[in-house]
This record gives structure tokens, C-alpha cells and sequence, in this order.
DNA sequence: TTCAAAAGTTAGCATATACTAACACATGCT
DNA sequence: AGCATGTGTTAGTATATGCTAACTTTTGAA
């Protein structure tokens, strides 16, 4: 009963557009990622138990350390996964897409490996 | 409604199995998937009834075209998946766990590209 | 003030995936 | 004959995900 893929992707959500407008509500993260207002809500609830974000009276949402962590980590790797596949001819778009989706599925090791091999192939 | 994971896996395991061991009912597919009679069961049900595999009256097992195109398709993605990844110093079993996760996420732009990196990294 | 729009919630549904319990059927041993 | 073993099936359960319908609450404008 490890944290779902579902959750890092909420948790990365949440992470990317408070970098983008600073504060966030579910309604952005209804704009961001395409999901129905319902399931959202249902989302944050789950992530509120979990202990993942913290919402006040207003509905403004902040990650917790724990939440964060899991939001950086996912964040990181898609970045990474994002910029190789773009280095290897890539659309922008598939390759974001992409990543979006095996970002939560590689092994530590793999993902290390994978980032030590993107890193010295960027710099040639 | 395109065809799911689940059976891409099931698929790939026939046609890993059948070259292996030559013929393969739904008892091979328990041992070397690790899921239960009753989960290869009606996963087998429902591949048959999708076109993908057929079945004679002693339960072996043949995959159609339609079920070979997924099965070959899968399987040779999983193949350089790992063989790429191993070159790059992840564990074999790791490798290969990796790539039977990434394998059907990958967009087929991704995987060509991928490819034709590996195989020029690989010639080095 | 009344009404509409925006944000959030609850309840119930649907699908994909795999499980346990229980049963059916064959085959071969005792 | 009778029973264990191996193979397969059906029925019902559980979890992860996301949806629609319907409702509340707040706020702003006519």
C-alpha cells in the first residue's frame, strides 16, 4: 500500500502550478489536468487523509514535507524523461506525454542510470 | 477501446512461452505469470472472445494474427527495452521488471526514436 | 433582492484488474 | 471401486480510477 499513481500525479500537479500562479485551488487542478470537478475533490480528499496536502477554510492547498517529496521526485523525473526524449527527436509534446506516464513506474536504479546516461549524452 | 495492458502482458507471455516450450495452455501462463487459475481463466475468456487467441478442446492455446501482431509487438519492445537499459548498468532483473512496465505506455514515436538511440549507443 | 456563475461536495455508477471459495472433470494410483 | 491430483471454470469480492447527477455555498451583478 505504497502511495498510487494517481496521487503523484496530483501531488505533481499541484507542485507544477504552484510554480506557475503561486496559490492553488482543486478548480486549477481541474484546469490543469482535465479531470471532473467531483473527481478531484474526492482526490484531495484522499490526499488530505493521507497526510499528502493541507487545505484551508478557503480551499488553498499546500503540500505537505511528505506531499512535496513525492511531488518533487515525480517532477524531477519528468523533467529529465521529457528533456532525453526531446534530445532523441521527439515531439514535445509525445515526449511530455510520455514521460507523464512511465515517470511513476521506474525503479530508482533505472531512473539513476537513465539520468547519468541523458546527462553525458546532452553534453556532447 | 483499444486493447488493454493486462492483455498485452498475457499475450507476450504466450508467445514467450511458445517459444520456449513449445505448446501452452492456461496452467503455463499460472507459473509464469504468478496470477491465479481463475485470473488466466477468464483473462483467457476474454481474449478469446476479443479474437486475440484460440483454444482447442484440450485447452492449448494459439494466438491469431491479431493476437500475434500484440504479442510480437510487445515482446520485441521489451526486448530492447532491457537490453538498453542492462547496457547501461541496470541489474538484469530490474531491467526487465522496468521495461514490462514502460513497455506499453511508450508512444510509438517514442520507441522508434529510442531505438534507433540504443542501437547506435550499443554499436559503440 | 433575486438570480446566475463559480467552487466544492456527496452519492451512485462504470471499468480494469486480480483475488478467494467452491465446484466440475479427467486421469491415474491403491 | 474410490480417491487424490491436476486443470479449468463460475460466482462473488476488493481496489484503483474516474464519471454523471444533484446539491450547497458564496459572491457579484441586474
Amino acid at each position: 500500500m505504497g502511495i498510487h499513481k494517481s496521487a503523484e500525479d496530483y501531488l505533481e500537479a499541484i507542485l507544477m502550478l504552484k510554480e506557475r500562479i503561486g496559490q492553488v485551488r482543486s478548480i486549477d487542478i481541474v484546469n490543469q489536468m482535465g479531470y471532473t470537478k467531483p473527481s478531484i475533490s474526492v482526490a484531495m480528499k484522499h490526499l488530505r487523509e493521507s497526510g499528502y496536502i493541507l487545505m484551508d477554510e478557503e480551499g488553498y492547498i499546500t503540500l505537505t514535507d511528505s506531499g512535496r517529496a513525492v511531488a518533487e521526485r515525480i517532477y524531477a523525473r519528468h523533467r529529465l524523461l521529457t528533456k532525453f526524449l526531446v534530445s532523441l527527436g521527439v515531439n514535445e509534446e509525445t515526449a511530455a506525454a510520455d514521460a507523464c506516464k512511465i515517470e511513476h513506474d521506474l525503479s530508482d536504479e533505472t531512473f539513476e542510470k537513465l539520468k547519468e546516461h541523458a546527462e553525458s549524452f546532452l553534453k556532447k
